[in-house]
DNA sequence: TAGTTTTGGTTAAACGTTTAACCAAATGGT
DNA sequence: ACCATTTGGTTAAACGTTTAACCAAAACTA
């Protein structure tokens, strides 16, 4: 009886309300305050089941929010915690499979414990990574994980994000001098791999058309593919290392350029999909067939290395685990007081993918 | 003298504030104005230029802020304000060339008016985008730029961004339905502009392998098509109109398919250049010549349709114009103080993009 | 020179939450 | 029956800005 008198007197009050809800715009704590006659403290800690909140006033509580609508106001609680919840992500760009399958899974993991991502592309440009980072900064976010542009050798920038006590994690495209986090696959391993592959396949004379010798990742591979061609007593001709922009065309092009040699090689190890897929054009302008010609192996295991003709060998590198390490690595910080970086790699072991262009 | 004595005075205060720095974590404005000896309200006004403060305090407040390596907290001027300057874009999937391409303009466009973009992914999933579209609403963006994902029927989701005076903009997959701002291509157009071509090299028997009737622009694409074929009094077999989810192997699969008929089509309209990709594979795979024996049509001008071999004929769908064009449409409501959407279409002409899968 | 305007600020409240500190009432222990 | 503890809250301050309202002093006006 009571109970019944208390809910109609309750429902009036809702009801006043929700009208004065199509005048103003957003529901509060204080408006479930004001409904429930409790305070505003209450009903915050009711929302996040502080254990000093009844039980029936929890439920009280829900349930109004539920009927006014409530969102709670992520700004106000973010600026009242110090925490927006918000994590920062850079890459050089979105449209590769490798990036966007890390980025995928960084969210996967994040959203699981209430962090929001925010992505920027730097285009492989410098000067875009350093506005990004601004940018970032300024919308507070909790932390940056972040692969760094080709162009990049400047580290201010990132030093500056270390230096206000923002977690940093760098993936794929990393640089040891920062001293932070690290995840990405075994570069140097993976060019081994391959020479291995292809000596296995009877190859004697193979090059190798790289990165910027000055992005990390890109030397090791480097380095790999010279020890390895050493290893094997194979030829270590300069004119089998060249370095490129890893774009189509510049596979396109850098194919061409090995293509004039008096001594042609018999396979050719490309750092990227993306310009193997260009060096394959060349080659197949110009009748050389692939793989009895010239065997060709790709790195990064785009999807469209499998449905080119030929298809092309590969490196799988991982995307999906290091997205996850690295969202995790982020988590790792958030649950200590002071955040306290330290070079800290993780290294995956990668995975050749032998197909049509490398297998005899 | 005077001046030397006041600047020597600054510098004290400076220094000490600079010390207690190192405990602290940020500069606030609170800290400049205790080291000019003004109000925080003064600092404030000072650095976002308001008339009523004079150029030599602005200059000093500037000065300070530099040094104390101010950064304004945006939570607090977002929470005060009312406004995030935070704009929420729900694409479903960064991996392709065209959606990766209008984020890039739409990052452009919003970030010179101070804007910030949270980049999400549906994956197509209809769950995962209300995911999205919650945690935007949470984050408090101040608008919303999305392209449905294909699974997405019930609105209700957007209609409660809608509710909270949100604007609300779609490109490339919209729905009328909603009334809202939409910037897309003529898809219908575009059919006929592809069937025509068609016509002129000489095809007779043009199939088409299409997206999911449900999504609009697949439909007016499957409409533009039939259409087209009707007009030039072609066959208009049902066995010639498929549908599929577009996918590389979706794309083979329904090649396949066709190919079974007894009576096989000439040319192939494929609705996406994935599919298209999927759909060379498979012709390649039994040797059928393209374009001798069947022509190919893609759709989206990825990158990959000009390298592969032969090249795929495709509609480009100006991606940096869309995105252009979505932002300064958001950029719009920015400026008034009532959002009112209502369905205000853009529309733009695609062109086709003739190359060797196509030309006789 | 008295009144008005302009200049260059100041004060205080507000945005919506969270949280430390406090407290009254109920319950428990002996 | 008295003190201690637990329960279930309340109050008020704080997070860092912005902004409406106010005001003193200087500068103009006639």
């Amino acid at each position: 009886m009571i109970e019944s008198v208390k809910t109609i007197y309750l429902l009036k009050r809702l009801s006043k309300y929700i009208k004065k809800l199509n005048i103003k715009k957003k529901t509060t704590i204080k408006d479930i305050a004001n409904v429930l006659n409790i305070s505003a403290a209450a009903v915050s800690k009711a929302l996040n089941d502080d254990s000093r909140i009844s039980k029936k006033t929890k439920k009280a509580v829900k349930q109004v929010a539920e009927n006014l609508n409530y969102q709670p106001n992520h700004l106000a609680s973010a600026l009242r915690k110090g925490k927006s919840k918000l994590v920062g992500v850079i890459v050089p760009r979105t449209n590769s499979n490798f990036f966007s399958s890390v980025i995928q899974n960084i969210e996967e993991v994040l959203n699981k414990e209430g962090y929001n991502i925010i992505i920027t592309q730097s285009n492989e440009s410098f000067k875009k990574e350093c506005d990004s980072i601004d940018t970032l900064l300024f919308t507070q976010v909790d932390g940056i994980i972040a692969s760094m542009a080709n162009e990049t050798v400047d580290l201010d920038y990132y030093e500056k994000v270390k230096a206000k006590g923002i977690p940093l994690i760098l993936f794929d495209r990393g640089e040891n001098d920062l001293n932070v986090d690290y995840i990405g696959i075994n570069d140097y391993k993976s060019s081994q791999v391959i020479i291995e592959h292809l000596v296995n396949q009877g190859r004697k004379r193979i090059a190798h058309i790289g990165g910027y010798k000055r992005t990390r990742i890109f030397n090791n591979r480097i380095r790999g593919y010279i020890d390895a061609v050493k290893k094997h007593n194979l030829p270590l001709d300069p004119e089998l290392l060249i370095e490129s922009s890893l774009t189509i065309e510049d596979g396109k092009e850098k194919m061409e350029q090995l293509l004039q040699l008096k001594e042609r090689p018999d396979a050719v190890y490309v750092a990227s999909d993306y310009a193997a897929l260009g060096a394959l054009q060349a080659l197949k302008g110009r009748k050389i067939k692939v793989p009895e010609d010239i065997a060709l192996v790709g790195f990064g295991d785009e999807p469209f290395t499998a449905v080119v003709t030929p298809s092309i060998s590969s490196i799988n590198q991982h995307s999906a685990e290091i997205g996850k390490q690295a969202a995790l690595t982020f988590l790792g910080y958030t649950k200590k007081k002071t955040v306290k970086q330290t070079l800290n790699k993780i290294i995956l072991d990668a995975e050749l993918v032998i197909r049509e262009s490398s297998r005899n």
